[in-house]
Formats: structure tokens, C-alpha cells, sequence
DNA sequence: TTGCGTGCAAAGGTTTTGCATGGCA
DNA sequence: TGCCATGCAAAACCTTTGCACGCAA
């Protein structure tokens, strides 16, 4: 998949800075729109997804599928943040947790050789209860 | 979340028999219109996703989530058939996949022992890329 | 100047909801 | 009879796309 040129256009380049600022942190694309709204910089829908569709593309950031009809998340990918963490949903409070497991490598590797499953951690929202809402 | 006292209806009986049918096959609720479409049996949309809802909230099948504008899948939960299950999205083929992994029941364990997390698996979709893409 | 990026508006798709009607118990 | 379920249509919601204009290189 083949970046493609681009040109660095403000609007480029002020959502990708956006995103790095909060590295870990995800946002829906409304999210994002606020932000620049309330700046005073205000973009259009069209361009947040064009963009975040292509900073995807050239793995820049990551997406997270949520839910049908729940808007997807985009998180910056800082190369060396994310690589053991798990993203799990807590279906109660709804929130977006990140799980520091060291164990995540090893589902990856017995995924990998023994069902030839090349996991995307990244993309991967994991569902079920947090520890909070367990206890209560 | 106590299950509402509920009608035996046509539309009920037969959606759920539809679902019992075919176990561990995933359909949408558009797959379920027109399959009672065909039969001559017509059921609106409105009708399936509300049945569906309530037989999710009462445990009778599970709720898949695909991706954000793509339509959920449902399935009948047997209670024997998917417990070992692991379910797979091809991101490049986009096929959903069943996986019988063991180890699906440690991973289980780890998350809630270690982080205190109760993994609903059969909720979660693992995205990644299936044996047969990445061989090509 | 060339062609990509942008905004606007409209369309696309899935899912939800309001309301009047029909069916189960 | 009293509710619940259904169908229809419209709405809600997120996301994508067409088109004309603007801006980067």
C-alpha cells in the first residue's frame, strides 16, 4: 500500500499535530471537529475523514472500530506507546481502556502458528466488563 | 437486566427457529429479511432489529461488531457450540472466521486474574489477516 | 500551471423511533 | 379487554462522494 504524495496542507498538518499531542488517546472524528471548531479553525467532516482515512493508510494513526452505528476512534500511533497494549471496552461504562499486557505477544505468536492468524492488535477492540464495574 | 415478560409471536418464534436453524452461522438483519422475503413471510426491519435486541439482552444469541457503518451479525448461542470459538475478521477478504483455540480459556483467565477484565469473548472480533491472504 | 485538498451539500447505509393498527393472552 | 408487537415512514447517525473552488508546489 503505497503512500501517496501529499501536500502538506494546513489543515494536514494541524489535526496530524492534534493527534500526536495526545498520543494514546483516542477521538472520534466529531471529537476532532469540536476541538478545531472551538480553535476557531473550524474543518469540515469531509476533510477530518479524508485525512484520518489517509493517515491510516500510511499507518500514522490507528483506527478503532467501536460498535455499528458508534463512531470509529483514531489514536496516534507513536511506534513504541502502543505496542503492548490491548484496547478493551467495557460494556457497562462504556469506557476505552488500555491494558499494558505483556501476554498480548504470545496470543499474537499461537494465533500466528497455530492458526495462521496475522493478529492486528491494533485495530482490535476487546469487549467485556472492567474491573470497576465488576466490583459494583 | 431482567428479561421482559414477551409474546409468543409468528414473527418471534420463527426468527429465533430461523437463527436456532443454522448455529454458528452469522446473519444480519438484512440476510434475515430477505431470507423471510423469499419464504414469502415478510418481516420489516423495525421488527427484526427489536426481536433481535431483546433475544441478545436475554442471551439467546450474540451480537457481532463488524465495523463501524457495516452491519452486525447475529448468531444463536448454543451454549456448547461457541465456546471455544474465536471469531476472525479477514481484513483483506473480510471473511469471518471461527477459530477453535484452546488457549482462548487462558487468555480468558489471564485478562480477568492479571487486569481484572471479564473478557466477553464472543462479543469481540480479532481483526487481522486470514491464512489464505497472507499466503497470497 | 497542474493537480491535490477543501467545503458544501447530498447521498449512502445501518439502526432507531413515533404512531396507528393488529394480535396475543 | 389490556398490553404488547408489528408495519410503515420518517428520523437519527456516521460516513462517503460529487462538484466547484482554492491552495500547495
Amino acid at each position: 500500500m503505497a503512500v501517496r504524495s501529499a501536500y502538506e496542507t494546513i489543515a494536514r498538518r494541524e489535526l496530524l499535530e492534534y493527534l500526536k499531542a495526545t498520543p494514546g488517546r483516542h477521538c472520534t472524528a466529531a471529537e476532532i471537529r469540536d476541538h478545531f471548531t472551538e480553535c476557531g479553525r473550524p474543518l469540515s467532516m469531509a476533510t477530518i475523514y479524508r485525512q484520518l482515512e489517509r493517515f491510516t493508510a500510511e499507518g500514522r494513526i490507528r483506527k478503532y472500530i467501536l460498535g455499528p452505528g458508534e463512531s470509529a476512534c483514531y489514536a496516534y500511533e507513536d511506534g513504541r506507546q502502543c505496542c503492548s497494549h490491548l484496547h478493551c471496552k467495557c460494556e457497562i461504562c462504556d469506557r476505552l481502556i488500555h491494558l499494558d499486557c505483556e501476554e498480548r505477544r504470545e496470543i499474537q505468536t499461537h494465533l500466528l502458528e497455530q492458526h495462521g492468524f496475522s493478529w492486528d492488535r491494533g485495530k482490535t477492540v476487546l469487549y467485556g466488563i472492567c474491573e470497576d464495574c465488576r466490583k459494583a
